[in-house]
DNA sequence: ACAACTTATGGTTTTTATGACTACAAGTAT
DNA sequence: ATACTTGTAGTCATAAAAACCATAAGTTGT
């Protein structure tokens, strides 16, 4: 027997995505503007209600998809935001999760039924957002700081096939500080995650650098190994 | 005025907390009975409901204070666990925290209203709590070996003044690997983190250490200076 | 065809951190 | 006094990181 389709809600709990993408060096966030109610016309981040039957990872997956049709991204929850004002009509917590998306994958977005527009802004341009959505996006940006630091996730930004300076000037935007070009690519080549392609860089006015893709397989084998990510 | 107090609850979040005590070179967790209601006699983490006027946060501390008398002690929220079906009798999203507490400053610990008994339990020996406790307890864990290779907060779980080997014998445990004793001491030491007393260990039936003590200004004023924490 | 320029990539040198280990100091117990 | 235990200082070899230099492989303009 199939499942029956549950519509109903909980009263008092949201989800809110903080989606990253990254764009000719800089890194950008994902934000709608809400159609109607109270922020009409307001800038936040994609976010909404959760079915009493389904947990907050997959509604978050749900939103994402209903939201702006992204769907099978890296997404991770950051934690619940709770401070009793922080919704002016009514108490709600929200759980905050944040995704990384290769963002040329996604091109022509369309906002959901709640949305108005759906659009993509540098980081730190963002300045003000509607509630406490602006220090969720603060707390996401963090934690990306921070895993990526220590788990290669920077690859869900990037296209599947990649220069080491892409993967560079990646870091340096989310870490906030330049590198040495020649230390980086011995450093991040040394750890044997990525395989060099046969394939080189097209249509630049410059020498072409080799493309290489991540290999999860091998970071899974690394893992078990007891090899630790990093940077 | 004063503000009102506020007993209205939200029906459909609770908190739950993961205390860590550190004691005899073993980690413990507090755990509480629960004295009546589906899980009665069983044993689980401390937690319970949030007043429609208070954050999470104000919540755990709360909670913390009124089930175990515990309080102003180190306390940072894990995150929502929030499977559809943790907990039997109707849908409930559960916030996760985790605290540090000098195991030693609180002794005689009362069980709350709703709990019968209140007692410490060796990490390693935890193997079955109610609902989704052992995962939570498995998430806190594993937030607590990240973080203390990355923050100085091990210190909330020794005492004012402690030993070099203590300290070295909390990271041990922790991280699950032994260390060398002079390596360590150098590392640590070469942070300026700790300040060396005039003071010796006593009681012991060999030659006294010298005590020391964390010094969270300094540790601020290098944060300022760009300073990383990491073990 | 050649020079000028840009980025890619390979190497070297110096410094610093780490791990493994040795040795001795300062106490206690017998 | 001797053995024993833990504390503390120091050495040495290795590995990683940072800073830097040099050349390769292309493009663009003349």
């Amino acid at each position: 027997m199939a499942k029956q389709y549950e519509t109903t809600i909980l009263d008092s709990i949201t989800i809110d995505c903080v989606i990253f993408g990254f764009n000719q060096g800089a890194l950008e966030v994902l934000l709608v503007k809400h159609a109607d109610g109270i922020s009409k016309d307001k800038w936040g981040l994609p976010g909404g209600w959760i079915f009493t039957d389904e947990s907050t990872d997959a509604a978050a997956n749900r939103l994402l998809l209903e939201l702006t049709g992204i769907k099978d991204v890296y997404l991770e929850q950051l934690r619940a935001f709770s401070e009793p004002d922080r919704f002016p009509v009514s108490r709600v917590i929200t759980v905050g999760y944040y995704a990384l998306i290769k963002k040329q994958d996604w091109t022509g977005l369309k906002p959901g039924a709640t949305a108005s527009e759906v659009a993509w802004f540098k980081v730190s341009d963002v300045e003000t957002l509607i509630y406490d959505h602006l220090h969720i996006l603060g707390v996401g940006l963090h934690r990306l700081r921070r895993r990526i630091k220590q788990e290669p996730i920077g690859f869900n930004l990037l296209p599947e096939k990649f220069t080491l300076l892409q993967l560079m000037h990646l870091y340096e935007e989310i870490l906030g500080y330049e590198m040495d070009k020649p230390n980086f690519r011995r450093k991040i080549l040394r750890m044997n995650l990525l395989t060099a392609l046969d394939e080189k860089q097209k249509d630049v006015s410059h020498r072409a650098a080799t493309l290489y893709k991540f290999n999860p397989e091998t970071y899974q084998k690394l893992l078990e190994k007891g090899f630790n990510f990093e940077f």
